[in-house]
DNA sequence: GTTGTATAGTGGTCCGACCTCGGACCTCCG
DNA sequence: CGGAGGTCCGAGGTCGGACCACTATACAAC
């Protein structure tokens, strides 16, 4: 067994250009209305070139974070005017902007469109979607124990049910949710046992395609969230009883 | 009364680059796999600074059209592996990408979660939200015969209702249709029957959120989705059988 | 007071150079 | 022959420093 090299990352400047900036608006030490530095001076004191700080804002204005205003400057949007549904993936990534009330938000909504998605599948769903939900189901069993394939599986199983809805619009939200789980994978799939469950949970519901019954589908579905709801919201208190305790995200001042 | 002078657009060199290359993507000019020639030859070719067509490249990746890798290249990928929702604007942008099935599939999606926001905004909207759809119906009461102003009304009780849900998720949603009716108004409001009838449905509305009543706040959007689906794909299929008679969208090569 | 104009500050674009990454190929040597 | 390392090339990533374009404002002229 060769010992376990940490992949030490090496992240292209930009994205740690982001990430600080993204955090400062997302935890309020910038609040809406204020302007920005301008882009000379954050280059500046980022110690990095002014194209990457470009790019950086550019960044946070698709976001929807920021207003980037020729002639005036760079100006905090407020949060809940965005129309960025990826916002969430910045949301959960920061210890500090997770929240029991956040992360409630975030299920109640994946459960009214999962549930509505698994039907649209169970109608709508090909031949191939079949053929490709059984291999999919196949790798499901080989990977035993293995955390993290069984993760992936489980979000390629999304994927494929947004693909198998025929709609796009659908499409894209359960590839947003396949990134998310990916995310929050350490958070949901902690246990062999939820891997047995997850597997029960798939077979079912392949065979509930393969019946192209909607409502046999969604049944198979609730219950798989009632679960998984409950556990992520267990393993999302615990953290912030944690960070009660150790309330310290790790300060980087310039 | 000014005269109604057009803004003439004078945007920024970036969105010009952007449109140009999303277009070539979304109706097929690259396919998916396809490799895009390196910024220094888009960079020539297209008369531009690399810079610009670095931040063209950082747009396309964030609609997850394209896939930018160090060392080897630009990639275009797959239109529905997206997770980016904000890819229906571009894609109800342009005429040539614009189809009834689209359409059809937009709508679907409205209808779910604008009745479902109705609903959640029943049940969670503050005597705040209520004041401020009071207010946006006396604009709608002044409005008159102004096309625009009804819409933008239209759009911000949009926003309003996703923020009466008082789930983060939901704003979103809710916001990015309020872009998407903007960007379709003449689709949408070309009558002024139009606007009497919204009219009725917005007073409608509040009613059933001052009565805090859910079913009946769902059967009123009902009522008004059903005309505004139907009126929607009606003008979508008159553009069709135009775009049929002059299938001159402009050509602009290199 | 109104109008016009200069000016300063900000984002937008440009150039040309160098760094870093990834793949292909080449060389060495067991 | 075959694997480990070296070399090169083409691609994106970063740099800095100049200049252009837009906005707001202050101030001068009327």
């Amino acid at each position: 067994m060769a010992v376990e090299l940490e992949r030490l990352e090496t992240s292209r400047r930009v994205d740690g250009v982001v990430e600080r900036l993204r955090s400062l608006i997302l935890t309020g030490a910038y609040s809406p209305g204020v302007q920005l530095p301008n882009e000379r001076e954050l280059a500046h004191s980022l110690g990095v070139n002014r194209g990457s700080v470009r790019e950086a804002l550019q960044r946070l204005e698709f976001l929807e974070l920021i207003d980037v205003r020729h002639g005036q400057g760079s100006f905090v949007r407020e949060i809940s005017g965005s129309s960025a549904l990826q916002l969430v993936e910045a949301l959960l990534g920061d210890r500090r902007t997770i929240t029991r009330e956040l992360l409630a938000q975030i299920l109640e909504f994946r459960r009214h469109i999962a549930i509505h998605v698994v039907e649209l599948a169970a109608i709508h769903r090909t031949p191939q979607h079949l053929e490709r939900a059984r291999r999919l189901l196949a790798e499901d069993d080989e990977a035993g124990g293995d955390p993290e394939r069984a993760l992936e599986v489980d979000v390629q199983m999304n994927v494929l049910l947004g693909q198998a809805t025929g709609n796009l619009m659908y499409q894209f939200l359960s590839n947003l949710f396949a990134k998310l789980i990916r995310q929050l994978g350490p958070l949901y799939y902690n246990d062999r046992r939820d891997h047995a469950r997850s597997l029960r949970t798939h077979r079912a519901l392949l065979a509930a395609l393969e019946a192209g019954d909607p409502g046999r589908a969604r049944h198979v579905l609730e219950e798989m969230l009632r679960y998984s709801e409950e556990s992520i919201l267990a393993q999302a208190e615990q953290l912030e009883a944690e960070a009660l305790i150790g309330p310290n995200a790790r300060e980087d001042a310039s």
